[in-house]
DNA sequence: TATTGTTATACTCTATAACTATA
DNA sequence: TATAGTTATAGAGTATAACAATA
């Protein structure tokens, strides 16, 4: 019980063609975006704050504007998720030695444990999904996201 | 200017490691989602608008209960998309012709037109992207949304 | 009783505009 | 002037809980 009205027998609508490459990448990504958050426990952090988190973590220190290019927001949306992470005590700001308009924003060691801990519940779901592959199945996969990195510099 | 501190040479920290696979395709997917909500048009319809309208396109007629699931949300999360794509006279909504409790969700001449003009767009900036790829990378792609679709159950 | 859909409420994520402080 | 960051404000997207109508 997930599809049509029940009455109509599902007379495939007007556009039944096969969209591009860049179409089906777009809606593949969106929908898989979509499905993992769907699929996060309740009480998670949210995809955005545990996004800063994890880039502290491989990226080191970072000013608040930094972090916001890496995430792809603006300064404003970055000072409000900062100072989540900061109350949580998840993250530390300090003045920056030479620069006075600078602050940087690191990872406290709760932080590191925390973004240890939800990658590995996170990756519980996607991971089932892809026990089924075979090895040359998940090479592809391999293989699309370093391409994808290189190519929308991700 | 988008890195580091500019003090730290990039001492790049504590977790240098490669990780698997299911966490670099669930940071690329939702660092790749959040990059394509970016470089939409401003005014343009949101991203779960839209999909929900796309959906419509492809599948036809459905009822918000369908949608809701296609999209991985709750139903009181459609019933507010779909009551600003019926303001916006992009969907109609008719009663069900044999069971009162369910009402069905059409796409209007309107809401097929912008299906096409705004996938038209928003092909752009990710097909700009993918213009330098090989026929190889491109087939690499391909194969990895067919194999995402599956195994995700997208 | 079970299902469909809505209303009420709240939280996360995002943006633009306008401001302060520093360079 | 230009840059870093914040505050104020608004809007989209999501969820859970509680409800009404229908099956």
């Amino acid at each position: 019980m997930e599809d049509m009205t029940s009455s109509s027998p599902a007379p495939t609508p007007a556009s039944r063609t096969r969209p591009d490459l860049a179409t089906e990448l777009r809606i593949t990504v969106q929908r898989l975006s979509r499905r993992l958050r769907a699929e996060s426990d309740p009480g998670d952090l949210g995809e955005a704050q545990f996004s800063v988190l994890a880039g502290l973590h491989h990226h080191g220190p970072s000013t608040p504007r930094a972090i916001a290019e890496r995430e792809s927001v603006q300064p404003p949306t970055m000072t409000r998720t900062l100072a989540y992470l900061e109350k949580a005590e998840l993250v530390t700001r300090t003045d920056h030695p030479t620069d006075g308009r600078q602050v940087v924003i690191e990872l406290t060691a709760a932080g590191a444990d925390l973004v240890k801990e939800t990658r590995r519940r996170r990756n519980h779901w996607m991971a089932q999904h892809l026990r089924g592959l075979s090895a040359d199945e998940r090479a592809t996969l391999t293989d699309a996201v370093t391409i994808l990195r290189r190519v929308m510099d991700l």
